[in-house]
DNA sequence: GTGGTCTAGACCACG
DNA sequence: GTGGTCTAGACCACC
């Protein structure tokens, strides 16, 4: 379910938001699906209705959600764009890792090595 | 030279610490050199001083520095702790980031063409 | 046939207020003609009756429609006042758009353009 | 200067943002310049500093500012990225506007005329 | 009932 | 001093 982490450094929004934009992508929330609306979920999470109402309308800005006033939030059913954001942020990410690593001098068959342990993880 | 970049959204402290600690492990900066005086750097950089004492605060507690009271701020001779410090650093970020590329569902054959374009590049 | 968006930030019986103007207008619904009553069209479009009926309100109060309590909603024969409102602000609106292209630094000539494409356009 | 129509249906930080997105494309503030200090603005327009914070989010989520945390928000050095979405925007909305007064049966003609006349009216 | 907006007041890290 | 985040509670239009 949808949970929080307060020893996490990000913001309690953005931790919705990431935690919500994944079950969208992995087709654990489906289409058109209407997301806890925003009262319940603060109930339900001990938290501010206008925090969850943050994450909600930053769903809405990426692409995630649709929102309709007096009916809640759902998921979008078009999710390719969202998509497209988050694997280019992870590939932006990983080339500033891989730079950041070859700056420490950590060997090119260093990485490679660990791309292999890594991508074939469990969790 | 060291230098500041107002729209990076990390604090200023933190630039100044990662700059000069690159500074120090690529050799650009020596064993026992002694840094600008916060004064002096405040006024080069036109920042807070209380903003340089935090960095040269910070790389003291990394072990890059130490600092001699009432004479400034110097460079360690052995930086392996840092160094190790950082590789440990590169290499769980890297790691992540191969972990969150997945999750996106790209291609590990992806990730080793992009290595091989970030590890080769100049910057 | 009347339709609804819900991703359109619009409330829902403005759409169908403007949907049915329009359809009124273009004399796909004629003089007289009977508007289908407020719960067929709730349940036909799967929407809160309440809603279609400020819909059908906010018709007869542009005058678009009237209303034989007991019997349901007309289209007006007489829907002249309707269409000048409608023209009025459409010019309205297009004088509008012309003024912000303008602050924005869009030429005259581009404008022109424009309307050649937009006006001939099928939709 | 800045200032609030509370009769305007548009929310207050979307007035405000609107606001300084124009000042900042005319010139009137320049690139670099600081705005005013979320409290300071607050008391100002007698406003509430979280809505000014909200208008300040969202210039920097639009590309028209930068902010630097600790210090203040500050007019982005380059606004292209703003003046283009906000010439799309004025774009589209002319298109639509050119539509919507064909669907009213405006000629042609007569929107060619009013284009005359609001191009290069003063306000 | 829903989400959107606004106010009020608090705490935090940063400079 | 600055902005960022969060809480608390209110009012609104819409459904």
């Amino acid at each position: 379910m949808i949970s929080v982490d307060y020893k996490d450094k990000r913001p309690i929004y953005e931790q919705l938001a990431v935690n919500i934009t994944a079950m969208a992508l992995s087709g654990e929330l489906k289409p058109d699906e209407q997301l806890p609306s925003v009262r319940q979920l603060a109930v339900q999470l001990k938290i501010n209705p206008n925090t969850i109402a943050k994450a909600y309308a930053e769903l809405e800005r990426r692409g995630v959600t649709y929102t309709v006033a007096g009916k809640g939030s759902f998921i979008n059913s078009d999710l390719s764009s969202a998509a497209k954001a988050q694997q280019s942020a992870a590939e932006n990410n990983f080339t500033e890792a891989v730079m950041q690593a070859r700056l420490c001098g950590i060997e090119k068959s260093r990485l490679l090595e660990m791309i292999g342990e890594a991508y074939d993880t469990d969790k």
